[in-house]
DNA sequence: TTATGGATTGCACGCAAGTGCAACTCGATG
DNA sequence: CATCGAGTTGCACTTGCGTGCAATCCATAA
């Protein structure tokens, strides 16, 4: 029970001493208020102290400017990475984000998305999991819009953005091959998502064409502490690999400290290391990572950009699909070829 | 301009064959619904996807469910993993997050209250910067509910949740002493934050008062960048530090890895160094660094709670200060005494 | 059979905004 | 002076929902 309320378009008129409707008019760009009416409930407004009601105003215009981003593992450097951009960005295109964290069970993005229905959310971002096919359809009914990154998705409808993953496991053998790698191996998380599936296929593909064997070792998620314990199991092996590429950056940490510390091993000279990602942490000199980079900047931009342009549903189906290329950040846990 | 609009009530009672009343009392706990009404209305709006509009509710109630949460360098470890929490926290509390990012100029933290307003959020939670006092005062008297974490301000009204930050720079002073460090050093951002500076006093007190001087350093903002600067320019110096006490772990992480790889030094033997904040990376072997831990948890538990209780403005003055303590995590980048 | 009471239901209003339409103002023109 | 037209203004209705009030239903007691 607040002591008071909100100032409402109702007091501002009273105080300007005009109607209600020329208060809303306004704060309505392109509507019709002479110079001195506008003047005056403005200077009401301010002295109240009034907003808009968003609430309001997205009831009516049945548009409330709202979008849901869907994330898991906030609190991991990509995930924020990425987070920061889209909030950005969303900001700047005038939209609010509304932050639904879905770090909990499964069928909780399904959970997620009815919130964003709940708020009449203009869109909603998918960062993380999938939804259920009968959700999308719904959100798509409703005319709200819908992003997946990374997700790699056939569900007609929303837009998808993917990066280039089975071609940048490519580059990668080729760059081992170059350094004079010879038994090559492929560090992965059980999560079995598209993108770090597409890496290992693209990774191993290409090792195979270059003549040599790709051992892969899956195991937890995709963090420091699985990369660790991958570590542990490969380089234990009897034939120990000198080229391992990691699904991602927070994995390629994990193995280059347990490599370094617990093995011994020196970087790059007795054993070469790739990630994927491009985290702070890669650029930091304990690391010196050579990995990719996420081009955070630019899925943003393309998530918002599609947004914007409220996207059309008559527009053709390859629209709603956009490949991002990951860039090689070369550094120093690879050798020079 | 969407197809088709999301389901309202008025269709849910038209399919169910009631009025529209009895669909909102079924979605509404406690209201007086026969068990047949209530079936046919859940059946009736399972079958059209049927969400309640909680902008009308939020609009009826005078009570939105949305809480702000207003917050810089979201992609810093420490502050994605407050945010982490707070969300999760808030889920549960059958609140809404709305993100701003205020990673802007200054004076967007005043920017980001009014959006807060707009949406007539229930309560707004800041983790970066101070807003204005007008805009603080616009808040509370529009009965909306304001938490600062670590921002340590005076006005009345905002649940204000801090550290022990000048203690725990006095119990940091005391390690190093029985490390038998001899030349201490506080390594500092230019940020100025009263939690920096906390540290800085504490640490300076208390060394001042075990008969050892401190040299204090200030360079740029908390990041790992500014962590190498520091060392460099400490590290040169005629009397070189042994002891050092970084203001964040970032700091202490660029701190550490110029130290040793580009002036060779050991850690903890010629060198001892601890941070704040206990982000992930501190735990690793890279690292490996004696720091305070935030309680993120109860950081977020705190403010939910208070939010949730709807903490009344006739409360006492004192009850809206809420004072945690930083947990010492003893890892090993400080010899043992 | 009628009265009583509790549970259920629908009507109508209100929340805070946007907007079509008609009425109004005012200056310029005929 | 009457007419025209452009520019403002206010009324009234709309959005989706919650809720007080009065009407209704039905089962039980008198």
């Amino acid at each position: 029970m607040p002591s008071k309320l909100f100032v409402s378009a109702q007091e501002v008129a009273e105080r300007a001493g005009v109607s209600r409707s020329a208060v809303s008019r306004t704060f309505t760009p392109g509507a019709s208020v002479s110079a001195d009416t506008r003047r005056r409930v403005l200077e009401a407004a301010e002295a109240l102290g009034y907003h808009v009601n968003h609430l309001a105003r997205g009831l009516m215009r049945n548009e409330s400017g709202i979008v849901c981003l869907i994330v898991s593992d906030v609190a991991t450097p990509y995930r924020s990475a990425l987070l920061r951009e889209l909030t950005i960005q969303l900001q700047n295109a005038g939209k609010v984000a509304m932050f639904v964290n879905t770090d909990r069970s499964d069928g909780s993005v399904d959970r997620a998305l009815q919130q964003a229905i709940r708020y009449r959310a203009d869109a909603s971002i998918i960062l993380s999991g999938l939804p259920d096919k009968s959700i999308t359809q719904l959100c798509l009914r409703s005319g709200q819009r819908l992003v997946l990154i990374n997700r790699d998705d056939d569900q007609p409808g929303p837009l998808k953005i993917n990066l280039d993953d089975y071609e940048s496991g490519g580059r990668i053998a080729t760059a081992f091959v170059r350094a004079g790698c010879k038994t090559l191996a492929f560090a992965n998380s059980e999560a079995g998502t598209p993108s770090l599936m597409g890496r290992e296929r693209g990774f191993i593909a290409a090792a195979t064409k270059l003549g040599l064997e790709v051992v892969v070792e899956r195991y937890g998620s995709t963090g420091y502490e699985a990369g660790r314990v991958l570590a542990q199991r490969m380089l234990t092996r009897a034939e120990r690999p000198d080229g391992v590429f990691c699904a991602t950056d927070l994995l390629a940490c994990g193995f280059m400290d347990a490599a370094r510390h617990q093995f011994g091993l020196s970087i790059p000279d007795q054993l070469c290391v790739a990630g994927f990602d491009d985290i702070e942490q890669a650029s930091w000199s304990s690391f010196n990572l050579t990995t990719f980079a996420q081009p955070v900047m630019a899925i943003a931009t393309q998530a918002v950009k599609w947004l914007a342009s409220g996207g059309h549903e008559d527009e053709p189906e390859e629209a709603h699909s956009v490949r991002l290329k990951a860039e090689l950040i070369w550094r120093g846990s690879i050798r020079k070829g």
